[in-house]
DNA sequence: ACCACGGATTAGATGCGTCTAAAGTAAAAG
DNA sequence: CTTTTACTTTAGACGCATCTAATCCGTGGT
């Protein structure tokens, strides 16, 4: 049996994974969780005996096969749940996540099928991350760019927003930057600002540089080949 | 800041309360709890730290004002929990006690109150237990008995099954034992076997002692007076 | 090639919740 | 009034997750 914590380090870890790639260094993980180094240390010993990572002393840790899949389960429920939140019981945008992270560790598979069952079986949370499907496969995340990597004249569609800090989730729904809005970018300036063209409509939006990193972006759709119809 | 645990012992404390009235012994929470008995005084000795009981060495252990209150907040979201699973997502009378034990210390009181709302401020959960409101003043269950303790010939209304036994529970709905429905004691064996006539089909139905002595019942709704509506 | 510095690890302590084994107490039985 | 018995508490230990302080790499700068 696995604790929550180790569960939440998975996830940390799986996280980190998908931003810088592997290996993940003790001090980012301490960051992220809000722990001191040496506590991760100690954490990251336990879970490489058990198997569910591989470590190279002062380098940094990997998840295994295993590994991986215990943070497929938890991001699984983590997203499901925040898909649920918004969907039957009210829920903002901005609220889920919290309320996500103190439920994901306890319910139970049955807990799982049924608000999985009672969405349709979703593939995207409310923020556009993938939900790991029920067999934990790892979900495929390739031709997504980030928006501040972007260019003036490039048209995009908004394929995922960070879910940490509901304030900018509030701005952002605010702006009208949501799953599947396209968006031009129309300047970047050089102290670190994103300026885009939010939807049809034509309304300008500028985005400092801190928030255009966590908004990942897809190109338009193309007319010809078939995509997963956005959210 | 109270701990999971913490809140555990208090909920384990009040029900006892309930079912044999104050004072509680060291061993029977240690029973209810599937502790030792060690444990347990040292776990009522930091309850008593907190204000939270009120303890005689030796004798046992009381819920302070306090101490009830924090009890009803989680067998608030308990029932609401059990009500909304049964409700909402389809689970049976008999799965959702453990899945409510298992997320009631973790909902938040955004989600109490959503949830709440969502069922339209239900009174009591699938098992007939009252759900304390929202000011948690504790709720009243005068006016019950235990169905063990009726006679021959007695016509009564179930109000209450204990949600404990899944197996108990899977049973009683087979036999059409649910709170609301009518019964009538027709016999009541010596070693301890209670036969009762279900509803006004007419069925019987013979509950072992055990089982009766977890089944609440009051008397029939007199056409006369005013009384909660059966659910 | 050396060394300094940033980041990682070890060492050692703390609080929580739990246990077993030993000692203590209160109340029933003689 | 004494003894037995059942229950409670104390004593001491353990594992988990965490911290601070101290030590230990490894690498980039000179």
């Amino acid at each position: 049996m696995l604790s929550d914590v180790m569960e939440d380090y998975l996830k940390a870890i799986y996280t980190l994974q998908m931003e810088q790639g592997p290996p993940v260094s003790t001090s980012d993980i301490a960051e992220y969780l809000g722990k001191t180094p040496p506590t991760v240390t100690s954490m990251v010993g336990k879970l490489e005996d058990r198997g569910l990572v591989d470590r190279e002393k002062y380098k940094g840790v990997e998840l295994t096969t295993e590994g991986e899949t215990v943070a497929l389960e938890v991001l699984r429920h983590h997203r499901l749940l925040e898909a649920y939140l918004t969907e039957h019981l009210d829920y903002s945008w901005s609220e889920v996540h919290d309320e996500a992270d103190a439920l994901e560790h306890h319910i139970s598979e049955e807990f799982e099928k049924r608000v999985a069952a009672a969405l349709g079986e979703p593939e995207v949370d409310p923020h556009g991350d993938p939900i790991p499907s029920a067999d934990l496969t790892p979900p495929d995340s390739s031709g997504l760019s980030v928006l501040s990597d972007c260019e003036v004249g490039d048209l995009l569609v908004v394929a995922r927003v960070s879910d940490r800090d509901p304030a900018e989730l509030e701005y952002l729904s605010e702006a009208g930057v949501t799953p599947g809005t396209t968006i031009e970018v129309t300047d970047i300036a050089p102290f670190g600002m994103v300026t885009v063209r939010v939807g049809d409509g034509g309304r300008e939006q500028s985005l400092p540089e801190s928030v255009a990193r966590t908004i990942r972006v897809r190109p338009p759709d193309e007319p010809s080949s078939e995509e997963v119809s956005p959210a």
